[in-house]
DNA sequence: TCGCCGATTGTCT
DNA sequence: GACAATCGGCGAA
């Protein structure tokens, strides 16, 4: 399959619509030992300065968040205990928005995932969450800010979901963040079997 | 500097 | 179901 990367104007919609946008598309990473790809299945939506669950709430500005303050459609790579997690920056400059990819459903470089994730005890595991997904396509804190139209690490255009398939639901993870506990900004592929096991 | 905490995962009971 | 791993960001001192 040929694919070329998502356009910069299509990081340029609502954050929400982002969000769903996403689902369906490719996240690829190209690294020296080969290339690794799958499908976005799930997706959540972070809110900036109206969200108590972001980092950019309140409009919180530090060398961390800083890059959630410009363009849309860079990555912002969050290191959480051991593990890195990707989002893709959203919202207009000075609009401190992002979506976080949760999970991923393999689909280029497998071999690599597996290597890359020797503790997964099937396949589902190389790429069901956060954390897994960014271990098997070897996304690390090194991808921080890069543009995703032309980096190692980019985003193409995949197969178009049907909007009757997208689910949608509370975040997992941010229980203590208030009323945002509640807002049903987690997107994903109703009944794939790579999407994060549920918490909630 | 110091101390606390987290958008997670894996292991052990 | 509980908890350790393990480290950088963040706020206080």
């Amino acid at each position: 399959m040929l694919m070329e990367p998502l356009e910069k104007r299509f990081y340029s919609q609502p954050t929400l619509t982002l969000a769903k946008a996403l689902l369906g598309c490719f996240l690829i990473k190209d690294t020296p030992i080969g290339t690794a790809a799958g499908m976005i299945v799930e997706t959540e939506a972070y809110m900036g300065p109206d969200d108590r669950a972001a980092h950019s709430y309140g409009g919180r500005r530090t060398k961390r968040t800083e890059i959630m303050f410009g363009e849309p459609g860079v990555t912002y790579t969050y290191s959480m205990h051991t593990h890195c997690l990707f989002n893709v920056v959203s919202g207009e400059v000075g609009e401190p928005h992002a979506v976080l990819v949760r999970a991923l459903e393999p689909f280029e470089g497998k071999e690599l995932m597996a290597k890359r994730r020797p503790k997964a005890k099937n396949e589902t595991q190389w790429t069901n969450g956060p954390g897994k997904l960014t271990k098997a396509l070897g996304i690390t804190m090194d991808d921080y800010g890069h543009p995703l139209d032309k980096s190692p690490l980019w985003i193409a255009k995949g197969i178009d979901i049907d909007p009757n398939n997208i689910a949608s639901g509370a975040r997992i993870g941010i229980q203590n963040s208030g009323e945002a506990v509640d807002y049903p900004w987690r997107f994903w592929i109703y009944g794939n079997k790579f999407v994060s096991p549920k918490t909630r």
